[in-house]
DNA sequence: CGGGGGTTTGAGTCCGTTCAAAATACGTGG
DNA sequence: CCACGTATTTTGAACGGACTCAAACCCCCG
C-alpha cells in the first residue's frame, strides 16, 4: 500500500474501488461494459478522495481525460476575464465529470470544485478513447448526457434573461429536489443545499447580499423557513407558483 | 417532378440537392461517409426552402429526425409558459439543426425559426440511426459538435450574468463576425445583421427599447454606426473594450 | 393615402447593485 | 472547551441600469 503524498496534488487520500461494484455504473455512461471492457477500466481508473473546497481541475488546463464521482458534490464554476463567475453545473455522485473538455478536444471552460467530501475516479483520456471505439453504446450515452445538460444550460439561460432573483432562486430548489431533500414526519420538504449563500448568488447570475433579503422574502411569505444549509419548504406547489407566477 | 402541395407544410417550394456535390460536407458531421453511406443519405433526405418567419419545427414537437441546413440562417428560440422566449443560437449554413433532441430522445426544447431564406435538407431518425451505426465517427463528430455548443451556452450564461447590455450587445456583434461581415475599402468591419432589433433584444435578453438606446449609445460614443441592420464598425479594438472593460 | 407592424423616444418606476457596517458562523490555537 | 481572529452572512441606505407604459415615428405594402 503505497501513499502518494499531498504534496504533489491538491488531493489528500488515495483511494481504491471496483468499477464492477460500483453501484453507479448501471445508471451512467458506463453501464454495458462488457467484463473484458470493465477490467480495462478497472486498471486504468485512479481513485482519489477530495475534500470540499478542493479543485478537480481548473479552467484553462488541458484535459486530459475524464472524471467519474461516485460520491459527493461538484459545481462547475466558469470565470471571466475580470474575474466574475458563475456556476454552470452541479456533478453528483454516479455522473461523469469533465467530458465536454475531453469531447471538445480543448482546455476546460470551467473549474471543478468540490463541495461534498467526493471520491472521484480518474480515467486517462487513451483508455476513453478506446473504450469509445470498442464498445459504441458509450458514445450514444454520451451523446444523450450531453443533450441533457445543453438543454439544461439553454433553460438556464431563459431562467436569467426573464425570471426575477426570487423566481431564480425558487427554481433552484426545484432542482436541487431531486439529489438534496427528503421530506419530513410533517410531510415538510427539508433540502439540504451543498452551497454556500455566495454560491447561491453564483448559480443564481447574483450578489450575496440579494440572495440573503431573497431569502428573508421567501420566509416572510412563509414559503419555506433557511436555517444554514437546511431549507423547509412548507408547501411545494407554492414554490411552483413563485417560478411560474413572476409578476 | 413531383411538386408537394405547399399547405402540407410551411414549406413553399421543394427542391433537390446531391449530398455529394454539397460543399458543406467538408466540414460538418457527414464528411467522411463511405459511399454507399453517402447514397443512402441521398435517397433518404428530402430538401427544402423556406422563407423567413416560417417554422421548420415547433418547441414541444417530437423529433423525427433531423435537419441539415444547406444555406440560409435559422433560430433557435426557447419560449417559457408565459410567453417570455430567449433565442439561444444561430445555425447557419453547413450546419447540422435539431440534433440535440434527437440525441435526448424526446421534443424539441425551442423552435428553429428562419431568418435568411434557407434550403434544408431533412434526414428521417430511422436513417440518421443507421449511419450512426454503420460508421462511428459520425457520432464522434456530434460528440464534439455539441460539446462547443454546450461551452457557447454556459459562455452565454455567463455574459447575461456578468455582462450589461451595451457589453452583451458589443459581444453579440463579436460572435456574428465569423459569419455576417465583411472589411470594406476603408477597413471598417461592415456586419450585416440576421435579427431583427427584437431578436437581438431576445439574443440579449432584453427588451427592444432598451436595444434601440443601446445602440444609440454606441453609435454616440463613435463606437459603431447601425443602419437598418448593416452594422459598421470603426475600430475593432473599441468593441472588445466594450466587453471587456465592464465598469 | 391609410393602415399596421416594427422601431425609437420619453418619463417614471422598480429591482438589483454597490458600498459600508454590523452580526453571525467558523476555525484554530491556547 | 473557550477565546480569539477571520470569513461569511446579514442589514441598511443610496444609487443606477433596465423595465414598463405610452406615444410618436418610420417604413414597407396594398
Amino acid at each position: 500500500m503505497n501513499k502518494r503524498s499531498s504534496a504533489l496534488s491538491p488531493v489528500t487520500r488515495n483511494s481504491t474501488l471496483s468499477c464492477e461494484t460500483c453501484g453507479n455504473r448501471s445508471e451512467n455512461e458506463w453501464c454495458n461494459l462488457t467484463p473484458v471492457e470493465l477490467q480495462l477500466l478497472d486498471q486504468v481508473k485512479t481513485t482519489n478522495i477530495y475534500e470540499p473546497g478542493q479543485v478537480v481541475f481548473y479552467q484553462g488546463n488541458p484535459c486530459l481525460g475524464i472524471f467519474c464521482v461516485e460520491s459527493g458534490t461538484v459545481a462547475l464554476r466558469k470565470t471571466d476575464a475580470q474575474g466574475n463567475s458563475v456556476i454552470v453545473r452541479l456533478v453528483g455522485g454516479g455522473e461523469t465529470l469533465g467530458y465536454r473538455a475531453f469531447f471538445a478536444g480543448g482546455s476546460y471552460a470551467s473549474s471543478a470544485e468540490v463541495m461534498d467530501s467526493a471520491r472521484i475516479c480518474f480515467i486517462d483520456r487513451d483508455a476513453v478513447g478506446d473504450l469509445l471505439n470498442s464498445n459504441p453504446v458509450i458514445g450514444h450515452r454520451f451523446l444523450r448526457h450531453m443533450a441533457q445538460d445543453l438543454e439544461a444550460s439553454d433553460q438556464a439561460q431563459l431562467n436569467l434573461a426573464t425570471l426575477n432573483v426570487r423566481a431564480r432562486l425558487s427554481h433552484l430548489l426545484l432542482t436541487l429536489r431531486d439529489r438534496f431533500s427528503e421530506v419530513d414526519d410533517e410531510g415538510n420538504l427539508i433540502v439540504e443545499l451543498p452551497l454556500s449563500r455566495q454560491d447561491i448568488a453564483c448559480m443564481l447570475g447574483t450578489r450575496p447580499e440579494t440572495v440573503a433579503r431573497t431569502i428573508k422574502g421567501l420566509e416572510s411569505d412563509e414559503v419555506a423557513v433557511f436555517s444554514g444549509r437546511t431549507v423547509t419548504v412548507f408547501d411545494l406547489d407554492r414554490l411552483f407558483d413563485e417560478v411560474e407566477l413572476v409578476s
